[in-house]
RNA sequence: GCCCCCGUAGCUCAAGUGGAUAGAGCAUCGGAUUUCUAAUCCGAGGGUUGCAGGUUCGAGUCCUGCCGGGGGCGCCA
């Protein structure tokens, strides 16, 4: 529960700023580029000139003494240098820090103050193939981004979006035809690779028609199992089927149809009353243009049937129906042109449902940038419908779950992944990924030699005043700041940051290990350094886990 | 033609909502271990942040234009 030391900090001096000059001004904590300049710098010398109209010097110089006593708690100095204010923690908040941290990880960890319950909804893709890479990809990033909300107490879900209806399905039925050589030749955006021969021996049986129902539930199954074999798990999965007309299909060949199509029918009647809706030639739209879209967008066909578009807006209204106050979708780069759309469609939807909460600004999305595989430094084309394939599963055998998922997440969303193969499976033994799970066994390894030592009892505070090192303190002050990296990566849904700072911790460990003695002569000095140790594994630990990534206990 | 993403060290990428001397890994070169895991550590070289302007105390970050790469622009999903 405890809020972390920066928030505490940032929070005492916008108090004082407030009181000592009356004005509001937001502080956000920086990192100064050199330890020697302190832990903490607050750039509010510019930030406050303007208004006061004063020079920053002569600002803060005003406000140091009392930012000196109202943070005396936890830092140690307060030194004005250019246009900042330089913080030094003091040692007791760090020792504290430290020991909080041990008694109770759990505890120590930030909590999300204000819970909006949030979806989460990523891969989702077609079941009509394995899954690729880029599904690979979502998939690390979407399950990292649950699993570190949770750690911080915000109510987050996942939820996996079935694509059963459509045109995909059709292809898919023909596709299966001809994998039994029931026709010539192969449908047009027909899928010929050969893992569908092995889905179209099963349903050989089945009439025409039936058949791509009960692969599409196949291999979606298949998706599933492979998934959880990435660390992925799911806690809901909707059909798109579930939002058609009932009328569609008998529900003995498909379970899913029509359970939700109140919802659709609730979409259109919200757009008529609001007066958005447009017939042209036989089809009709949504007139998104009334929001600044460049171009009406169809809802149903003129043959009558509804669009991805409508299906999906009765969709995310069921989300908000469930009573979700933030819903994050990750898309991949080829649906960026539906953003926009989509959250006109939601606002306008809101507006004609009369409820404020169905609307574009509670829905984020999140486009995962796409990966390109290379081998021989040459692009791997894949292509579904052509078979050319690197599936999940493939991935996972070159170069394992735990490679895969911290090299994904070692890159931001938003930048567009070269994953070369080549490198990838001679990286086996130089990822990353393996410096810092050195650093959890190296540690293991270590607390069995202090037992063996005989090395007994836990740090006294007294003993983690020893700590006074550099190495020491740079360990502490990352410790300490592990809560605020968790904190951004989930309010900024950036999971990059997560990798990076435990190559950071890891780094900060390998170099205190090569340089000090941990188990020596002094025995104080010893459950001091000890100590220090065992929060370093425990906050490695939980860092690789929330990246899915194994904390090994050998290497 | 319009919209979006990207352009940072030889390569792959970071840079905490506009902050101090732009940082890591890999690669290259030079060192370190009789004692807790060398899958480690220490050090060196390597940059006009694609180009040109602008905004301001301050720009890799924001604005405009241009160049290059990718993606999208369907009564497909």
């Amino acid at each position: 529960m405890s809020p972390t030391i920066r928030r505490t900090l940032e929070d005492r001096l916008k108090q004082v700023v407030q009181e000592t000059f009356g004005v509001p001004l937001e502080v956000a904590l920086e990192v100064p580029p050199n330890p020697d300049l302190g832990d903490f710098a607050a750039p509010i010398g510019f930030k406050l000139a303007r208004p006061l109209k004063r020079p920053p010097q002569e600002i803060l110089q005003e406000l140091a003494p009392r930012v000196r006593e109202a943070l005396a708690p936890w830092v140690e100095s307060v030194e004005i240098q250019r246009g900042y204010l330089n913080l030094r923690l003091s040692d007791q908040a760090l020792q504290d820090q430290l020991t909080q941290l041990l008694a109770d990880f759990e505890a120590w960890l930030p909590r999300v103050a204000e819970g909006r319950r949030m979806l989460i909804e990523f891969v989702s893709a077609n079941p009509t193939g394995p899954l690729n890479v880029a599904n690979a990809r979502a998939a690390s990033v979407g399950d990292t981004l649950v699993r570190v909300g949770r750690s911080l107490g915000a109510p987050v879900e996942a939820e996996y979006y079935v694509n059963d209806g459509g045109g995909q399905i059709r292809a898919l039925e023909e596709s299966i035809a001809w994998h039994l050589g029931e026709r010539e030749t192969p449908p047009q955006d027909g899928y010929l690779g050969a893992y569908l021969k092995h889905y179209a021996e099963k349903v050989r049986d089945l009439p025409y028609g039936q058949r791509a129902r009960w692969v599409a539930e196949a291999i979606l199954r298949d998706q599933m199992a492979e998934l959880q074999a990435f660390g992925v798990t799911f806690d809901h999965i909707v059909y798109e089927t579930e939002f058609h007309d009932p009328a569609e299909e008998p529900r003995d060949l498909n379970p899913h149809i029509g359970r939700r199509f109140a919802y659709t029918q609730q979409v259109l009647e919200a757009f008529r009353r609001l007066k958005v809706l447009r017939e042209m030639e036989g089809a009709l739209y949504l007139d998104t243009t009334v929001r600044g879209d460049d171009k009406p967008r169809v809802l149903v066909r003129s043959d009558g049937r509804p669009t991805y578009f409508l299906y999906d807006l009765a969709y995310h209204l069921y989300k908000f129906d469930r009573g979700y106050e933030l819903l994050v979708d990750l898309w991949g780069p080829d649906h960026l042109g539906h953003v926009k759309r989509m959250k006109i469609a939601l606002d306008l939807l809101g507006e004609g449902l009369g409820r404020p909460e169905v609307s574009g600004e509670n829905f984020l999305v999140l486009i995962v940038q796409q990966v390109t595989l290379l081998r021989g430094g040459k692009r791997v084309r894949m292509s579904k419908r052509k078979g050319e394939y690197y599936t999940l599963h493939d991935l996972v055998q070159e170069v394992g779950v735990d490679a895969a998922r911290f090299f994904f997440l070692l890159r931001s969303i938003s930048t567009p992944l070269d994953f070369d193969l080549d490198l990838a499976r001679k990286l086996s033994s130089e990822n990353p990924v393996y410096y810092v799970q050195y650093v959890h066994a190296r540690i293991h390894s270590l607390m069995a030699y202090a037992a063996e030592k005989g090395v007994q009892g836990s740090a006294q505070p007294s003993d983690l005043a020893l700590l006074t090192t550099p190495e020491e303190r740079h360990l502490l002050r990352l410790l300490s700041g592990f809560g605020d990296l968790l904190l951004d990566v989930h309010e900024r849904h950036e999971p990059h940051r997560l990798p990076y700072a435990l190559m950071q911790l890891a780094e900060g460990f390998h170099a205190f290990y090569q340089k000090h003695r941990i188990v020596g002569e002094d025995l104080a000095r010893t459950r001091a350094r000890l100590a220090l140790a065992r929060a370093v594994q425990r906050v490695i630990r939980h860092g690789l886990d929330l990246m899915g990534v194994r904390a090994p206990e050998k290497m």
